[in-house]
DNA sequence: ACCCACCCCTGGGCGC
DNA sequence: TGCGCCCAGGGGTGGG
């Protein structure tokens, strides 16, 4: 759930806090973190020591830190991870997964992560765009994104407008709350055809994306359960401004009409009933 | 090629 | 008080 702008404020953290730091030393708590790590924890572990992260990169929800050397530490937080640079003697969090300390004996950084959903692997010569990621499109933030191509593959689709939102394979960073913020913010229902949009309306749509993913940033993030933060541990101020996401029953902030939620994908979409009308041929 | 259901997890909140 | 259920949900996987 941590979307777009909440995993850049964590990159502009690890570009602040880790790199340039070589690693010393490297404590999976919970082989979980690193199920993707197909050569397990050990291996994990090995590929970092002594390696030093030269940047820190991002694609969609995909953090990427390249090494010397031309690997990649990639991580995902999940639902609920959170990478944390902290003192070394302070307590462990009780989800603490993963601990990687420095030579310099400053800070470290730890993966904590709740619900387990999030993990880290290291790729190889993952530097330029480790090849685990190389599905995940270019996010509305990215100068390269591809504007027309974004609005030809909605077009294309042959499902609910939601649903291609959250595709990562067709744009990127956008999860539940945003997408209920964008399409609140363009006055479209979660379950218009994708099919039957207009090119100028998803040309619109995505102005509308991008304002609302730059806003949340310039706020630090959303923090919608505590669980969102820096890493400091701090949680943006996003939440405050959100127009639809979680505000089932509240007024609409356009027209007062109470906004509703919907059953979606085994979870939620909110929406105003008046200002984003269900269409008569509905895709879910 | 595309679309979709399912599954992986934990803990807070709530009804009984 | 305590038990059990529901909810939060991104993305990999496999089936149609």
């Amino acid at each position: 759930m941590p979307e777009l702008p909440e995993v850049e404020v964590v990159r502009l953290g690890l570009a602040r806090g880790v790199v340039g730091r070589p690693v010393a030393a490297v404590e999976v708590a919970h082989p979980r973190a690193v199920r993707r790590h197909l050569a397990g924890a050990a291996d994990f572990a090995a590929l970092l020591l002594g390696r030093t992260f030269t940047a820190a990169q991002r694609r969609g929800k995909y953090l990427w830190l390249p090494l010397d050397f031309g690997d990649a530490l990639v991580g995902h937080l999940g639902m609920s991870g959170q990478l944390l640079v902290v003192a070394p003697g302070k307590p462990q969090e009780r989800h603490l997964r993963v601990r990687i300390c420095f030579t310099d004996g400053g800070h470290e950084l730890r993966f904590v992560d709740q619900r387990t959903f999030g993990g880290l692997q290291v790729v190889a010569g993952g530097a330029e765009l480790p090849a685990t990621i190389a599905h995940i499109a270019r996010d509305p933030l990215d100068p390269a994104f591809d504007d027309e191509g974004f609005v030809e593959g909605v077009r294309r689709r042959r499902t609910g407008l939601k649903r291609a939102l959250l595709d990562q394979t067709l744009v990127s960073g956008i999860g539940n709350i945003y997408a209920d913020e964008a399409l609140w913010r363009a006055r479209l229902h979660w379950a218009r055809p994708t099919e039957t949009l207009p090119r100028q309306t998803v040309r619109l749509l995505l102005g509308h994306i991008r304002e609302v993913l730059g806003a949340s940033l310039t706020q630090g993030g959303t923090s919608f359960d505590a669980l969102y933060v820096d890493t400091e541990g701090v949680s943006g101020l996003f939440e405050r401004s959100l127009d639809a996401y979680g505000r089932d029953g509240e007024p609409c902030h356009r027209c007062a009409t109470p906004i509703r939620r919907d059953a979606f994908m085994n979870r939620s979409s909110y929406s105003c009933p008046r200002c984003q009308p269900r269409p008569r041929r509905a895709r879910y």
